[in-house]
DNA sequence: TATTAACCTATAGAATTAGTAGGTTATAGA
DNA sequence: TCTATAACCTACTAATTCTATAGGTTAATA
């Protein structure tokens, strides 16, 4: 019991190591969620927050959220498109929410801003596509591994609203 | 309740439509897991099925697994330096584990050759960075969202040893 | 001594990301 | 009707990462 706490201890160690390692190699750590899908879940939870439904503008999000402004007005652009929220143009106008925040799923969101939740896409729900190197999904090690990680992913975005991610100050 | 119903099947029915229109513009579905965590976990796993503790060449798995061979050899022996595989030189030489396999957690071996599991690093355990746009990480929307995904991600991954995923058929 | 298979270094095409630049169009208010 | 505003649109680009390929060297076995 002892020497298996022992093992457990070293084989923590032996990772961090090596991950400290990489860490000095590689400066910038690789992100998964785009900057484009993190800027577009800020920019509708910034809407949410305000309790009018007046039209927000780009530049107030951009300043509030240190987005750049331009970067910004194409994703409010395509998520306009994509049937969250609105537009209207000149003065006072701005981006309103179209649906109420609770019913605005973190999954739909991040399906149209960054593409698949799943992380390879022959596991993908809406996104599949077929392995070209895999002679059968069956035997794939890979696959069987990687659908318990989308349920579980799946669980939390589709659980996850608008309405809850904004209402945390 | 029928009208609830029938919104949101009319939700999907958008979602979906959005969705086909992306895959229509972009040929290529983008993949959250590399090809060189994917190859090295199904190179893994082909060692972990073999009984015998015999070195297995970078020859056989490449072509048992379909993956390039030379790319292949730069994987294995990365696995080797992060202490998973040891190896052996010249003829009968190759790879073999070290440890055993139930004793390898997914997590780790994700780690080392993914980098890390969560989507964003300022949610990361082992790669840990601040946000340079984020003013705080307390009022970020998507700082709680991102560690809901990654703990759900991380019990999985940390769940799923060497020996379940070889064990699959 | 010949063969084998791991080991090492450098390079390179393709794709993606995260923007920037420079406009046009539609609307509200004066 | 004019002017300011803010969404909308198109094109481009620098940097980075991914997925390899090429061409060797070193060490172990038969």
């Amino acid at each position: 019991m002892l020497i298996s706490a022992e093992c457990f201890r070293f084989d923590i160690f032996v990772e961090r190591s090596i991950i400290n390692v990489k860490k000095s190699i590689f400066e910038y750590i690789r992100s998964m969620l785009s900057k484009k899908t993190k800027y577009g879940i800020k920019a509708l939870a910034f809407i949410a927050k305000k309790a009018d439904k007046k039209p927000v503008q780009t530049s107030e999000i951009s300043k509030s959220e240190n987005i750049s402004q331009k970067f910004l007005e194409s994703i409010l652009l395509e998520l306009r498109k994509s049937g969250f929220l609105g537009s209207k143009k000149g003065k006072g106008g701005g981006y309103y929410l179209i649906k109420e925040p609770k019913d605005i799923q973190m999954t739909a969101v991040i399906r149209v801003l960054e593409g698949p939740i799943a992380m390879v896409p022959c596991v993908s729900l809406n996104y599949y596509e077929k392995c070209d190197d895999c002679p059968s999904e069956e035997t794939c090690s890979v696959h069987s591994l990687m659908i318990q990680v989308r349920d579980s992913t799946l669980k939390v975005l589709g659980d996850n609203t608008l309405a809850d991610i904004s209402a945390r100050k």
